[in-house]
DNA sequence: TATTGTTATACTCTATAACTATA
DNA sequence: TATAGTTATAGAGTATAACAATA
């Protein structure tokens, strides 16, 4: 899937084997942005990036979302945070609801339009992540998910 | 390792299972910010982005070095690689060298203080690496680079 | 004319500081 | 006063277009 975004014959010259080639850090960010690239490939046509996207989706499975907790979750500023909102917010996706008993939390939510765009573009996400698991083998994925994991959890 | 990089009680909060933690480009990019933020904590001292070392090292290791070699190996626009090579020119770590004969092609070569600062920040790296290695063991490092690779080769 | 290198520029992502409002 | 949310802003990183110089 990585091949079928190059554009033009130059780029698709065989990178050359280097000094950075066995760095992990360079190899894995190497992966992360041609996995990036082809899921903003897939998400084209609903205009969502891979952290809008995450925002939708947490929305959609949990309750009780609020700034704070999204920001943590997704380990983002909480300041970056209200910014990925307010778009959404005025594409009608999300909604901020202020707890009536406090008129204190705001509480994240999604929004009939979004959950209808969500299912859409779950449909590309999930061919997606289907061609990470043909390239991988199922095995392969779930080992790389499993390694993944130890690089950045406590 | 990075647990080592938080730097409040705020923060030490371990972060919440949610529904994209099984995503495989979700969990590449998080491993991707933790290692490249203790990349960076370790050359610190030194100024040196990753793309920077970089670029040291293939210049150290590798011989008629162009801009447009550089950029295909480094998988960045020739733009973005001459202000790169800018910077590091200014700081008189690397040189553009006109070859003599054809008074056209440009040779990137490695000065003697490059050098210098190459081998002292290496160190750091190594040691950075080595964190690494110990989080995953050798045999994990050496199939997280092989599933890596698999993402992004043709 | 095609290729290589370069500048200018714009857009996204991320980080910090400072402000507001509520507990 | 502490916490949650927000705005403004600055700094990287990356993309494109346009230009210069050379083959």
């Amino acid at each position: 899937m990585i091949v079928a975004t190059k554009q033009s014959a130059a780029e698709d010259l065989v990178d050359e084997v280097h000094p950075m080639s066995d760095h992990l850090g360079y190899a894995l960010r190497r992966a992360q942005v041609a996995v990036f690239q082809d899921f903003c490939e897939s998400t084209a046509s609903f205009d969502l990036r891979p952290a809008e996207y995450s925002v939708l989706v947490i929305l959609k499975e949990m309750t009780d979302v609020r700034h704070n907790r999204l920001a943590r979750m997704l380990e983002i500023k909480p300041a970056n945070c209200a910014t990925l909102i307010n778009k959404l917010e005025e594409r009608s996706l999300v909604t901020r609801e202020k707890l009536p008993v406090s008129g204190r939390a705001i509480l994240l939510r999604l929004t009939r339009e979004g959950d209808s765009l969500l299912r859409q573009a779950t449909k590309q996400v999930d061919a997606h992540r289907q061609r990470l698991r043909d390239r991988l083998g199922d095995e392969g994925a779930a080992q790389l998910l499993r390694l993944l994991n130890q690089l950045y959890q406590n």
